[in-house]
DNA sequence: CAAGTACTACGTATAAATACGTAGTACTTT
DNA sequence: AAAGTACTACGTATTTATACGTAGTACTTG
């Protein structure tokens, strides 16, 4: 099995040194470079190729944060996988984090095996997050899906299906085999209920709360 | 520590023998009965009310599935908790079961310490996913987050950005300090550029391309 | 049985969006 | 220099959507 090398990218000190304790006794790491900015980080990339296989990657760096490092990286230099490895679990975080392309994303409260299990799988390329990290976004995912879902009636639901997919309420009407006028009714009191002034309007509400596909 | 009682529903006895076999050197969980079908699950809660702490719920079922079991449960025995486990790892599939109210959800593959783990972590009414149901969400929602067709302009981004909030053409034209009848023909562009027919299918367009937020 | 809600539907009127054509300025690319 | 694109803007006409009022039938719930 081949040495995975790292680079931990952490302004404090401590954390970089506890990082290395929990690794010490694990041969297959070597930790081959530190930094305490993203910008540190980004140099170090430059002037080593292909010396680092995983970046261990705090958030909040002073001058750049990780966030934006992750995202030159993986822009640039896209043999190196980035492990997010921070205190914040918040779901704007993570999603950034993993937006800008981060593999993995753990929490620093992790204990050593799972710090181990984590970079392990995102060396071979696999995904992996921390357990709180997996509940905060199947969270705030399960948060859009449900609220809204009982107040518009089954045919009102129906009909804004229809409105969503680009038909007027003439073709809406023909569909549903009822009156033009109706879909108008039931339109309006769509726009009531969501309490939006216009299409444009109820459709982006339908679909962020999907309560349309 | 109380005893956490358990309910198995799964269609196969082989897996309820296997469940049991890898629960059987924990003392702290009791199976109190078995079922084969979601109705069968409905009928022993109904007979045998506080007997139940946790139903580890397989999905697929004959005459009633999980998902639908566990609708029934969430809604009237609201002091069972359900713990899906299933062989599925479908987003589809995740999604309908913590929909219909599962508090966790694990895989069948899933090794005893993580089948242990999940029923204590529900029983104290918390959430558990395993690790691969955690990727399948979380891919899920970030692909819906990523993809951006950049066949807009600019500024044809900002006036569609304005209309899916809800503002008219004159509106817009006020707060672009441009004319209401330039928005018209960024509009119209924006409708022949996107191949949609009118706001609604505009708007919806828009948001699952996310080419607004 | 009274009240509420869902679904249906029309009348009248105004506001907004869509269709199609035209066109100037500025900037970039070939 | 020519061609393309982005951004701006108006004219004319038609189609849709929105606003507000009214109302009957059917079903559910207190």
């Amino acid at each position: 099995m081949k040495t995975i090398k790292l680079l931990l990218a952490d302004d404090h000190l401590i954390i970089r040194d506890g990082i290395k304790l929990m690794l010490k006794k694990s041969p297959e790491f070597a930790i081959i470079a530190e930094a305490s900015d993203g910008k540190e980080v980004l140099s170090y990339l430059k002037a080593n190729p292909n010396k680092v296989d995983i970046v261990l990657m705090d958030i909040n760096m002073p001058e750049m944060n990780g966030i934006e490092a992750t995202q030159h990286i993986t822009e640039n230099f896209k043999n190196v996988k980035v492990l997010a490895l921070t205190m914040h679990a918040e779901e704007t975080y993570i999603t950034s984090m993993l937006k800008a392309g981060a593999l993995g994303y753990i929490l620093k409260e992790s204990g050593s095996n799972e710090l181990i299990t984590a970079i392990k799988s995102v060396a071979i390329g696999q995904k992996y997050y921390s357990n709180e990290v997996s509940v905060t976004m199947i969270n705030s995912l399960m948060s859009n899906k449900n609220p809204k879902s009982a107040v518009l009636s089954d045919r009102e639901t129906e009909v804004l299906t229809h409105i969503a997919s680009g038909s007027t309420n003439k073709e809406v009407g023909e569909m549903l085999s009822i009156s033009g006028r109706t879909v108008e009714t039931h339109r309006r009191n769509i726009l009531a209920k969501l309490e939006v002034r216009n299409t444009a309007e109820m459709i982006r509400y339908a679909l962020k709360n999907n309560l349309v596909a």
